[in-house]
DNA sequence: CGTGGCCCCTGTGGGC
DNA sequence: TGCCCACAGGGGCCAC
């Protein structure tokens, strides 16, 4: 479920804490939800390559991953999936252990008393998330960021063009491929395009110069919007110390399907595009010819 | 190769 | 009050 604003979100949130406290141990409760340099879910897992007894070098995000970087090279990638997220506590405080809990890092933070330490929780119901161990720079390259396309915080116009241009796809799908922009998914790609009034049903490479243009715009700022926000939570998101993000009552199409256009009062349309639903507003939107298909 | 379809999994909300 | 089905912020893998 998260993307990009809501795991810049929780990034920010656990960075002060964590960049460069060491991890003294992890414990890992569900094994399968850990991928070793491989991508395999099987095998023996170096305690090394959990992190322990290493220092968190950055806290970093590259598209929706979280990358916790190791000093001496590679890193733990965490993928939060559709449900997953990330819970960040004192370890002195003490609660229920959380359903679906799956990895726990005990970690001493740099920016505490010393000898206080946090706790790091991987929670994720559906398990579509999961947590990569990368040995060093090659292994983060070949496997987990390789492929990515720039940054949605980023994204320049004409490179947006280029990618969509070199696309068969309609322009809501191709925008869900993080090869073409990173960090982009079904609540940011509906919310962009109507900022931009494009149609989702639009054909990729049939926008022109200056519509890529606008569509690259509205990304920026509204991804950025919605991470000083906190992110989205429609249900799941949470921030590493519970609390929720506040966007959700930001969004302009997403989840407002029959109500009316906040630009022209029309009411909003919704479909499914490549099996994600897709709103939009008929009026600011103009659907492309053939459409629906 | 690019692309569409299917699958992974649990929880929830709406319709009957 | 159940029960069942559809659907939910994602993405990997497969066959064309």
């Amino acid at each position: 479920m998260p993307e990009l604003p809501e795991v810049e979100a929780i990034r920010r949130r656990i960075e002060p804490a964590l960049a460069g406290g060491s991890i003294q141990r992890c414990i890992v409760t569900r094994r399968d939800v850990v991928r070793d340099p491989l991508g395999r879910r099987t095998g023996r897992i170096p305690r090394s390559l959990l992190g322990e007894g290493r220092r968190l070098d950055s806290i970093d995000r590259r598209g929706k991953q979280v990358i916790l970087r190791l000093t001496g090279g590679g890193g733990i990638v965490i993928r939060l999936g559709m449900s997953g997220r990330l819970d960040l506590r004192p370890s002195s405080l003490r609660r229920r252990t959380p359903d679906h809990r799956h990895l726990t890092w005990t970690i001493r933070s740099v920016d505490r008393d010393p000898g206080t330490t946090m706790r790091l929780e991987f929670i994720d119901p559906r398990r579509f998330g999961g947590v990569h161990l990368a040995r060093d720079e090659q292994d983060l390259e070949d496997r987990l960021l390789g492929r990515l396309g720039p940054e949605g915080l980023q994204i320049a116009g004409p490179a947006l063009f280029e990618r969509l241009a070199g696309t068969r796809r309609v322009v809501k799908t191709a925008l869900l491929d993080q090869s073409v922009v990173a960090g982009v998914g079904n609540i940011y790609a509906d919310e962009s395009l109507h900022a931009a009034r494009i149609h989702p049903g639009r054909p990729g490479s049939s926008l022109t110069r200056s519509e890529a243009g606008r569509l690259a715009t509205a990304i920026r700022e509204i991804l950025g919007r919605a991470v000083e926000a906190g992110g989205s939570t429609i249900r799941d998101h949470r921030l590493p110390d519970g609390s929720e993000g506040g966007f959700a009552a930001r969004l302009t199409v997403y989840g407002r399907a029959g109500s009316t256009c906040e630009r022209c009062g029309t009411i909003l349309e919704e479909s499914r595009i490549s099996a994600r639903s897709t709103t939009w507003c008929p009026t600011c939107q103009h659907a492309p010819e053939g459409w629906p298909p």
